[in-house]
RNA sequence: GCGGGUGUGGUGAAAUUGGUAGACACGCUAGACUUAGGAUCUAGUGCCGCGAGGCAUGGGGGUUCGAGUCCCUCCACCCGCACCA
């Protein structure tokens, strides 16, 4: 019987379909572990080898924990809604709901081919109604909710609405506005919409005036880490800065918990520096400058107080507030120049030209709070508006940029570290004794430190401050394919449906406020999303609905709480669901959301665990970061040019004219297509042919032109004029390319190529690059599946190598696995005599064959190190192969083991073994120690270091007999040439060197 | 520039965490069986050398009886952030 993998696989996939073998219940009598994969956005393009990469490693372990007895929640959903489907509705008029379903309805189909122990039941979509209903009713429980700071967590809005009744706002911050103050009585007089505004300033999901980045390309903002490099991360177009009424959610507020808990996350130190540089808190000052006219004063923020004597000017941002009061009437015309000129400079330029020096002196002056003295204030585009004040004081003997500023506008630089500073480049480090500085000269920087700001604290010039790079998360899209907002606008106040205070009737008041349908997806009037075309749903008794939509991140932000109880229809999840499920155990998925999904679902988590909603605060412990895997594409490379054709042999005046008459080659010409294999092509390139073999190729190609019956052709190689190109690597096998398959490529575009070989094959030149369509490197894992099976694929891909590294695709490799596939196979069965395992008693060394593979297996399971994993298995079975054991004894332990990998197969033998149940209810098998232990050791005698030979003691020997026994050995005796034995090392029982002075 | 990481055969990679480097697989070479092989099996395969032997984990130095592993230094590549005061 041969290994016919199609015709298993497919049959057990049915079984565990029909059988429901893999339905998860809330079973609470196991132990849980809670498996998770970041959810796939179902791309048109479908899935390719890459993608299952992270998928089957959480499935290995998914199938492992449940043989170890959990209760293992691993379930796959999509993330539906975002801006790709609905530019491709731009485009074809297609609704985004048919794309996205058919898209999902593919990729179900494509992952069900690779054997995933998926509870299909539990599927979310967040952009189903019944799911977004939910991520509709936390926005609102944000919206109800503002951030105590004094009790470091989020609480409700009624509660706040109490102490502004009771005291007014005297002991709590305005987060949105840190001026703003007033007390009990005063609060009592605001009107209705005052008093909203107020209380807007405090949500946790709020409304807001700010600058956030615009893209006009897409029609809509984006958040910050949407934007890449000065352009949009989806679609690459420009962006730039725009004031805009935004929703935004308070992420700033939860910035130190989501540093600090980061330190209990097994997460690799990598992400969590990501995350902390995103957070980007630092630790520092914040100083007032009174202006010398004392007509106004400066704040700045600075990490480095002890620097204060060191100040030899300030620099303001271009667009502060200030600048236009402090800028004196001589230096008006050159400062509104210099805004000009910063304005007129898109963001990517901005970015482009870090290193260049620019700005303008405003003619104002502020004073030194300890000396007095007169320092000038400068604007330059390097000081950014949107961190700390906007305005900073400019130490250029200890910081590099206001030192390159100095030296270019000639600002004399005073010298505060006396011979660590050498008047060209600033002295940056962090240690050091301050000199040249009043009442800290001599002292360790970290005490000056402290004494300036206590100084500065006594004279009222300043404070200690934090500040953080993290923004507050712009949180509304002028888009349609997404999450509307369950709020309506009331005489201009923003309210939320489920307010009592909105006269709006019952039925209206239900969530989810459901997404309508649309005819086209242009975007509305003034900057609003295609939305506020919809009048009729826009209109509402109590007033309009907000138009915009939540952005991509909505849904992911919380959708790990819905798997445990998706069909709910009265919570996001039960109470008891989520107590029993907790935080995911483990999180699989790619780098790329690092700052973006990673962040925000840790502050969804954190916000719904202040407000008592579920009792963790944190929702992924362990994540783990799959490599991608590339394409590995496939060149092939075309002469051109160097043809010279008599002008009546060929006739084909509509052919453009080719690169040969910019070479001087008269007449008309053409190439038919000549393909040089790549190891010509690289010897042309390199100019590493001999003119013998450059005329013998030349004489070559013209033979090969009478075939088109054209006389008088010549043909001149020309290394300008070879051009690569890629060709799709699925006809190419290895690297040699299958010249039949490639003339029916792109409709017979090259029907008619020749080709010049090496070796009679044509070889194609390769580069690893990302995998995408565009470089026809794409490998489908369905095909894999279909040539080698499914169980064949899941343990490549695990074979290829840490499940942690990037690595390009190499469809050869995979005959290694499917070829110890069929290997193990054969110990099971025989191509004639069927199923050939007998009840035979096993011997020892075939029970230490196993035993060592159960206690690898399991230790490289939890280790996550499934490649060697895979190495274990093929030594295994080359060992009982050699053996030639096909004993029950051994091989139903090892059908066990190997479930995990190859699930279809394990299910195959589990049955033939004779049992009625799935293999993934049974247990993993157990080692036993006996067989795992050597009863003896190798001792490698090693003198100085050099090893010189072996010697076999039993494990139980004494060390005093070994040395005995080692030092009585002739050979020994003879390397040791008479001399005394100094030392004999032995670790860990087992003897390794003796030490000859 | 700052932060994180990696460097081992022709290739993907192992190495019990300081103890015989290169497991396992691809590729390659020879052979067997075959009408055939892109099926299967056997043997070989880090480099130099006929050989004994020597040299090898990016380069250089150090600690150690012993270093791929620890320390110092230089180099190369990858990823993230980037005028964050």
């Amino acid at each position: 019987m041969e290994y016919t993998f199609g015709a298993i696989e497919q049959k057990w996939r049915e079984y565990w379909k029909k059988n429901q073998v893999y339905k998860v219940t809330n079973d609470t009598s196991k132990p849980k572990y809670y498996i998770l994969d970041m959810f796939p956005y179902p791309s048109g393009a479908g899935l390719h080898v890459g993608h299952p990469l992270g998928y089957i490693a959480s499935d290995i372990y998914a199938r492992y924990k449940k043989m170890k007895g959990f209760n293992v929640l691993h379930p796959m959903g999509f993330d539906a809604f975002g801006l790709p489907a609905e530019q491709y509705a731009l485009e074809t008029g297609q609704h985004p709901a048919v794309t996205t379903e058919k898209n999902i309805a593919r990729y179900k189909e494509q992952l069900d081919n690779i054997g995933f122990c998926y509870d299909w039941e539990r599927e979310v979509r967040t952009s189903d109604a019944a799911y977004y209903k939910w991520t509709q009713w936390i926005f609102l429980q944000l919206f109800h909710s503002w951030y105590d700071r004094n009790a470091q967590k989020a609480r409700p809005i009624i509660e706040l609405i109490a102490i502004f009744e009771r005291e007014g706002n005297s002991n709590l911050v305005c987060p949105g506005d840190e001026n703003l103050k007033f007390d009990a009585v005063q609060w009592q007089s605001f009107d209705e919409k005052q008093q909203r505004d107020v209380l807007m300033h405090y949500r946790m999901a709020y409304q807001g005036y700010a600058e956030v980045w615009w893209c006009e390309g897409l029609g809509t903002v984006l958040a910050n880490d949407e934007v890449v490099n000065g352009v949009s991360e989806r679609g690459g177009f420009p962006v730039e800065r725009k004031k805009m009424r935004q929703w935004f959610l308070r992420i700033t507020e939860y910035a130190d918990r989501l540093i600090e808990s980061l330190d209990k996350l097994e997460w690799s130190e990598a992400m969590k520096e990501m995350q902390r540089n995103w957070i980007g808190k630092s630790i520092g000052a914040q100083v007032t400058f009174q202006s010398a006219g004392s007509d106004f004063q400066l704040e700045v923020f600075t990490t480095r107080p002890d620097t204060i004597f060191g100040v030899d000017f300030m620099v303001i941002a271009p667009e502060h507030a200030l600048v236009e009061a402090m800028t004196t009437a001589e230096q008006k015309d050159a400062i509104t120049k210099y805004q000009d000129y910063v304005k007129s400079r898109s963001e990517r330029e901005r970015m482009a030209e870090v290193k260049q020096v620019t700005g303008a002196f405003t003619g104002a002056y502020v004073l030194h709070p300890f000396t007095q003295k007169q320092i000038p204030v400068w604007t330059s585009e390097y000081v950014l508006a949107g961190y700390g004040t906007g305005a900073i004081m400019a130490v250029p003997s200890g910081d590099s940029r206001d030192h390159a500023f100095a030296k270019h506008f000639n600002i004399p630089v005073t010298n505060i570290f006396g011979d660590k500073y050498n008047g060209d480049e600033a002295y940056t480090a962090k240690e050091g004794i301050i000199e040249n500085s009043d009442f800290i000269s001599g002292k360790e920087i970290k005490e000056a430190t402290a004494l300036v700001v206590e100084a500065l604290k006594k004279m009222n010039a300043g404070v200690p401050k934090i500040n953080y790079k993290l923004r507050d998360a712009g949180f509304s899209r002028q888009r349609y394919w997404g999450e509307p907002f369950p709020i309506v606008y009331q005489d201009g106040i923003a309210y939320a449906i489920d307010e009592p205070q909105l006269k709006i009737p019952g039925e209206k008041r239900q969530l989810p406020v459901e997404l309508p349908m649309v005819e086209h997806y242009k975007p509305g009037a003034e900057g609003e999303g295609p939305l506020a075309n919809v009048e009729e749903w826009v209109t509402t008794e109590a007033g309009r609905r907000e138009t915009s939509t939540m952005p991509g991140y909505a849904g992911s932000s919380w959708y790990f709480l819905r798997y445990m109880d998706p069909d709910n229809d009265a919570e996001f999840a039960s109470r008891n669901a989520t107590d029993y499920w907790r935080e995911v155990d483990l999180y699989i998925g790619g780098t790329e959301h690092a700052v973006g999904h990673l962040l925000y679902s840790r502050m969804w988590t954190k916000a719904l665990y202040d407000l008592g909603f579920i009792g963790f605060d944190e929702p992924f412990k362990k994540l783990v970061n799959q490599g991608m895997i590339q394409g590995s594409s496939r060149f092939v490379y075309e002469l051109i040019g160097g043809l010279h054709v008599d002008t009546n042999a060929w006739d084909e005046s509509s052919e453009p004219v080719s690169p040969s008459k910019k070479m001087g080659i008269t007449g008309n010409v053409r190439h038919p297509n000549f393909f040089v294999s790549s190891g010509i092509y690289e010897r042309i390139e390199k100019g590493t042919m001999s003119e013998a073999e450059i005329g013998a190729l030349n004489e070559f190609i013209n033979s090969q032109l009478i075939k088109f019956n054209k006389p008088g052709l010549t043909f001149r190689i020309s290394v300008e004029h070879i051009i690569p190109h890629r060709v799709d690597v699925n006809i190419v096998d290895g690297y040699d390319l299958n010249i039949e398959k490639f003339k029916k490529w792109k409709n017979g575009e090259y029907a008619n190529a020749e080709f010049i070989l090496e070796d009679g094959k044509y070889i194609c030149g390769s580069a690893v690059e990302k995998m995408s369509k565009s470089k026809y490197n794409v490998v489908n894992p369905d095909d894999i599946v279909a040539q080698y099976g499914a169980d064949t694929f899941r343990m490549y891909e695990m074979f290829l190598g840490p499940i942690d590294v990037s690595k390009p695709w190499d469809t050869k490799g995979i005959e290694g696995v499917h070829r110890f596939l069929k290997k193990l196979w054969r110990l099971y069965f025989d191509e004639q005599k069927g199923w050939i395992v007998t009840e035979e008693k096993a011997t020892e060394t075939e029970l230490k064959a196993l035993h060592k593979t159960i206690r690898k297996i399991a230790d490289d399971i939890e280790k996550f190190s499934f490649n060697t994993s895979v190495s274990q298995f093929m030594i295994c079975v080359n060992e009982l192969a050699g053996l030639n054991c096909h004993k029950r004894e051994i091989l139903e332990p090892l059908a066990l083991c190997i479930n995990p990998f190859a699930p279809h197969l394990a299910e195959e033998l589990w049955h033939q073994l004779g049992y009625e149940d799935s293999v993934v209810n049974a247990a993993f098998p157990a080692y036993e120690e006996k067989y795992v232990t050597e009863s003896s050791k190798n001792y490698p005698v090693a003198i100085n270091g050099k090893p010189r030979l072996e010697m076999n003691f039993p494990l139980d020997a004494e060390q005093q007999f070994i040395e005995e026994q080692v030092l009585g050995n002739e050979h020994v005796q003879k390397y040791l040439e008479g001399k005394q034995p100094k030392k004999i090392i032995f670790v860990k029982g087992k003897m390794i060197n003796i030490v000859v002075s």
